[in-house]
DNA sequence: ATTTGACCTCAAGTTAACTTGATGGTAAAA
DNA sequence: TTTTACCATCAAGTTAACTTGAGGTCAAAT
């Protein structure tokens, strides 16, 4: 049993941004107190802990509601929850897939500006003729391009 | 050479928003035409893919804008420039693993439907015993879970 | 006995990143 | 020649996700 200020202390988000998910109908079953305070249990740290991992995959608040109604409806959704699970995967891995060719680009730009520095000169780099670019840049290079 | 429109069908970027980017400054050297017409080259489409990776790792359009300042000081702030690139990368690494731990969670979901579906009911899953969750899946729990 | 600190609600304010709307210029097609 | 299709600017509107502020309750410490 938690309080809120407890939880915010735990998840790292701020007591105000806790009770605005509470009022989004994010935590669907919080408990209250005889003086109305919210009492958080363990469950409603797991709960967190998916909506950090929901939020990371850039759904909005409004999605992250609609399946915790998907929750609520029981058995008759458990198709509909295993779908939802299976697009949150791929949406995941083009993340994924995504940075890492941003990398390539972020790994181009420090060859870049490394060769650059050696060279007291950015022009060097700059103009440099393609063909003595190093193949594993060049790769770098193309990758954070296409697509 | 690429009018706005021409860009946005490339980039799929809306041409507003090409605007804006200008605007504020993340499209430095673009040229106008003798209407007034904002005509693009080659570079600027690499620098909007620029824009496009370093939004992607979770910069604001005014911390893209202090990069491209940077970069108009020449050779002086070659040191800066590299240094941004290396704090860059250890964003996107921190971010790749990030998604990897929500990626486990997400599995461990899945497995929890698929379990679910098969047994009809949730709460058989929602009740198992922990030495009944298979290693794979406990694993993909924990990892989600901590930190 | 009152001050402190953590909780509450409700309404209003903030910020980023666009988007939309009003208004107008130029140029090629109908 | 007038309609269509892009281009432009400028101001205002939108949306999401919070944050802040005003005003109030309650229990424990000073």
């Amino acid at each position: 049993m938690y309080t809120i200020g407890q939880v915010a202390n735990i998840t790292k988000l701020s007591v105000p941004t806790l009770r605005y998910y509470d009022e989004q109908g994010l935590l669907a079953n919080i408990k209250r107190n005889e003086q109305g305070n919210r009492v958080f249990d363990d469950s409603d740290l797991e709960a967190l802990n998916l909506i950090d991992c929901l939020k990371r995959t850039g759904l909005t608040i409004k999605e992250i509601r609609d399946f915790i109604i998907l929750c609520k409806k029981g058995n008759d959704s458990l198709h509909e929850r295993l779908d939802f699970f299976l697009m949150q995967e791929k949406t995941i891995n083009e993340k994924i897939n995504q940075l890492k060719k941003s990398l390539s680009l972020i790994k181009f730009k420090e060859w870049y500006y490394q060769t650059a520095i050696e060279h007291g000169d950015e022009a060097y780099v700059a103009n440099m003729n393609e063909a003595d670019i190093p193949d594993v840049q060049k790769r770098n290079y193309i990758k954070g391009h296409t697509k």
